[in-house]
DNA sequence: TATTGTTATACTCTATAACTATA
DNA sequence: TATAGTTATAGAGTATAACAATA
């Protein structure tokens, strides 16, 4: 049931997002970088529980158009610090308005108990 | 949260497919057969949201241990009626047993009320 | 001509391994 | 030697298009 929800949802997001140039791996990075910034790429990916190696064009693209900052550490010359700028931060806001706009055929449905449970579950089940 | 949730999920479930000798495309078929026989492989495609291309060779898996059986509609002789074996239902209960017991590191976080609204919600956003 | 099932092929997504630079 | 980031390549999963059989 979830793969197959996922699928519908990822489905349905899919044209809200192409409407403002960005890749769903790219909405989640500026996602998780809205939250606070993060030291090294690896940190990123795993949190978001995707491959090191699968990010790097999605930053290419993001820092491209100016929408995350990557900057070395200077005490460890290694690392790069990710950080979203002020142009990143509202397209994401505005990405995500659309997309809850979206999510709102779903969860319609349900009644206002049923919605709280099930999305604090989710995030629990998800982040816990 | 759906995606990240599903992909932890998937990737629990993988090794209690794997001792079962099922994939996980043939496990949603046989739980999909499960519930009623099915007249075309392209409706049994649609209603667990995969190609008709995509489930053939699964299909073919599944025949060829004697887990469904593939009738041809002496009606139309161009449709194949699916039909889940006695062996097959056996292997689908067993895997599903083991499969719920994986959930329960999960669900044995929520309270009794939070579960049962979880469960039903997400029932009611994929099917409904 | 349209539909069911099938096959072959191409495409996308993802992971693995090898490389550069820093430590 | 180990780690952060990168690149190139191979693999899995998926979708598209063309085909045979039947309607």
């Amino acid at each position: 049931m979830l793969a197959q929800l996922t699928r519908e949802t990822v489905a349905a997001e899919q044209p809200v997002l192409t409407a403002h140039g960005l890749t769903m791996w790219g909405y989640i990075v500026l996602s998780a970088l809205d939250q606070s910034a993060i030291r090294t790429q690896a940190t990123l990916a795993e949190s978001i529980g995707a491959d090191k190696t699968r990010i790097i064009p999605v930053l290419d693209a993001l820092q491209n158009r100016g929408y995350i900052e990557r900057i070395p550490d200077p005490d460890d010359r290694r690392a790069r610090l990710l950080e979203i700028t002020e142009s990143g931060r509202s397209i994401k806001n505005a990405t995500q308005a659309d997309i809850q706009r979206g999510e709102e055929h779903w969860l319609a449905q349900l009644s206002a108990g049923d919605r709280e449970v099930f999305l604090r579950v989710l995030q629990q089940l998800t982040f816990g």
